[in-house]
DNA sequence: CTAGGGTTAG
């Protein structure tokens, strides 16, 4: 009887046996579990017929994944057909695999095989295929599996309909997605949290909370989203707004949604709130998460709190090559290139891998402490050493580097020389270092430069027109201002911020307009005393406009960086560290001015401009006035 | 427990 059934099975079928003809050895019963490919697969089945047991003691998933993408499949198949089992969910499970993991192309080709060899697909073939044209930003071949969809005749299924939006939109085939979301027999939140992810990704962060008000029910993603994409596109307050809104509705925050806050703080320098979400983070049991610990670091950077940042670093027991480039990074911006570099040997002894963004980090300590061979080292190292090639990014740095330490020359011959155009940046960056070296001839060029690159921009004719004007080549200083002004250049105007218990106060030069603006001009007028007694004489070179003297010196006298401190100064108790932020950078007078104030009043002040901190103390800068 | 959406450093 036993007998008779064996024979019936198709472990004994003809095709199955020719196809492992040529294995002559016996194999040991452990390759029955072990066989790593196809041909050690045929002589487990061998074994197995020639012991007469069944097929199904093979690990079937893993005679799926050895077969999926060989020619080898159909003796796989015609294992699958002996056993109780469907044939796609064997197929499928590898196909997850692969589409979850790194082998997307792969992915793709088995779904190919099972086409060829006629496996009948189901909705998760078509779930898992499309996971991986996503992941490929395959929009043609994510056409051809909608065109599956449809054929296969599950075109409502409402998860591969999402599948296919989150394609359409993921690829920037945003016609696609649109009009896929508006024929949509129904749609579910899901639908919506795609649209709304995807606008945001795209720029269009009005669309995308156009829909986030129009959808019928949020859950904690559509918020997550939202706030993600206002952080996004450049709206950090927009995001801090609505995530206290979240907060009101009852919905509590979880690991992605503290990331996305996180950095809307690092955005705006919101300490307090950044703190409070740390707090909350580690309540939550957050506290071993890499993305939050990240993008921690960072937000204490940004806030001017490098310790905080440093210990969140030395605590993390995982770290990521995000971790050591954002602390790297962190330590260059404040000045502390030296440890930055340190930073730097320790994470390759350690064995990590630096990238791209990591060698940003260096070149930027180097830039910051003048280190001009030591970052051209690098410079040459990463290609070299770590096969990274320069984008156009480092070639910025390291133009800023040179040009900055006075290698004019050696900068211009970058410029010209390198592989990628240069943009805007790269001869901005140029430009500056012809200010520090006050060289007119050199910054012609670059504004010539800049002119055609980036003509909007009025930072870069402000700088130009300081130059002449420090060159007390007035007249010229004055054309570039008239160019700007018949090309349509605002100019930015500057503002500092300071925050004291929960309030952010703004200031702009000049403010004479605001609650306390008359004890702020006295405790100036105090303070000013006591900085001539210590020899701080104002640089009113700064100021542009071709005026007296003792003019000069009341412009410089109210920007808005003194104004904010001195307001810090008399609302904030002593001893505490004051923190202020400026949309510019700061200017040299004022910068001379702190280092005297924090020596005055005995306390730290870190300033937050917009490429980097300063943190005066006892008479000194971080950025040891090389900036 | 075979499927779809939100995350970090420049």
């Amino acid at each position: 009887m036993l007998h008779s059934v064996c024979l019936a099975s198709p472990l004994h079928s003809p095709k199955l046996k020719a196809s492992i003809n040529g294995t002559s050895e016996v194999p040991n019963t452990t390759l029955l579990h072990h066989f790593t490919s196809p041909y050690e697969l045929k002589q487990a089945v061998a074994f197995l017929i020639k012991t007469n047991k069944p097929l199904s003691l093979l690990p079937l998933s893993r005679v799926a994944s050895i077969c999926a993408l060989t020619p080898d499949f159909p003796f796989a198949q015609q294992i699958f057909s002996s056993v109780d089992q469907q044939e796609v969910s064997i197929w499928n499970s590898c196909l997850r695999n692969l589409a979850e993991g790194s082998s997307l192309i792969d992915a793709i080709f088995l779904f190919h095989q099972m086409r060829s060899y006629n496996v009948s697909l189901d909705c998760f073939t078509c779930s898992f295929v499309l996971k991986a044209c996503v992941g490929l930003r395959d929009l043609l071949r994510g056409r051809i599996v909608h065109g599956y969809v449809e054929k296969l005749g599950f075109p409502s299924n409402l998860v591969l309909l999402n599948a296919l939006l989150h394609l359409y939109a993921t690829c920037g085939a945003m016609a696609d997605a649109n009009l896929l979301f508006d024929k949509m027999p129904q749609r579910d939140v899901v639908s919506w949290n795609i649209m709304i992810t995807q606008l945001a990704k795209k720029g269009d962060v009005g669309g995308a909370f156009d829909l986030f008000e129009k959808m019928p029910e949020r859950n904690l993603r559509s918020w997550t989203a939202m706030i993600t994409g206002f952080v996004h596109c450049g709206k950090a307050k927009e995001a801090i707004r609505l995530f206290v809104e979240m907060e009101e509705t009852g919905l509590r925050a979880n690991e992605v949604t503290v990331v996305a806050v996180l950095a809307a703080c690092a955005d705006l320098g919101a300490l307090d709130l950044g703190r409070r979400i740390h707090e909350y983070s580690n309540k939550s049991g957050f506290r071993r998460n890499v993305h939050i610990c990240n993008t921690l670091i960072d937000m204490y950077i940004k806030c001017g709190w490098l310790e905080a940042a440093k210990a969140v670093f030395n605590e993390m027991k995982e770290r990521t090559i995000v971790s050591w480039s954002a602390m790297i990074q962190g330590l260059a911006i404040h000045g502390h290139g030296d440890e930055a570099l340190e930073l730097f040997n320790e994470m390759i002894k350690m064995g990590m891998k630096p990238n791209e963004v990591t060698f940003l980090g260096i070149l930027h300590a180097c830039s910051h402490m003048g280190l001009i061979n030591k970052g051209r080292e690098f410079f040459t190292s990463m290609s070299r050493d770590y096969n990274i090639s320069p984008q156009i990014e480092h070639y910025g740095c390291m133009v800023d580097l040179l040009s900055r330490a006075g290698l004019l020359q050696d900068a211009y011959e970058l410029i010209t020389s390198m592989p990628i155009k240069p943009n805007a940046v790269v001869w901005g960056s140029f430009l500056g270092g012809c200010r520090i070296q006050k060289d007119v001839k050199m910054a012609e060029e670059a504004i010539r430069q800049l002119g055609v690159l980036d003509p909007l921009n009025d930072g870069y004719y402000i700088i130009m027109s300081n130059i002449y004007a420090e060159a007390k080549r007035w007249d010229n200083a004055a054309r570039v201002r008239k160019l700007m002004k018949d090309r349509g250049v605002k100019k930015t105007p500057g503002w500092s911020s300071i925050t004291i218990a929960g309030t952010t106060h703004e200031f702009v030069a000049g403010d004479d307009n605001r609650p306390q603006a008359e004890q702020i001009f006295k405790r100036w007028d105090e303070l000013l005393e006591q900085m001539k007694s210590k020899g701080y004489v104002p640089n009113t070179s700064v100021v542009l406009l071709d005026i007296e003297e003792n003019e000069k010196e009341k412009y410089v006298y109210r920007h808005s960086e003194k104004l904010a401190l001195v307001f810090g100064l008399m609302n904030i108790k002593p001893g505490e560290t004051i923190r202020i932020m400026k949309n510019l950078r700061v200017c040299e007078d004022c910068h001379a001015a702190f280092k005297v104030i924090s020596e005055i009043v005995k306390r730290e002040i870190v300033v937050r401009d917009r490429n980097r901190f300063h943190c005066f103390k006892d008479g000194f800068c971080s950025c040891k006035d090389y900036w």
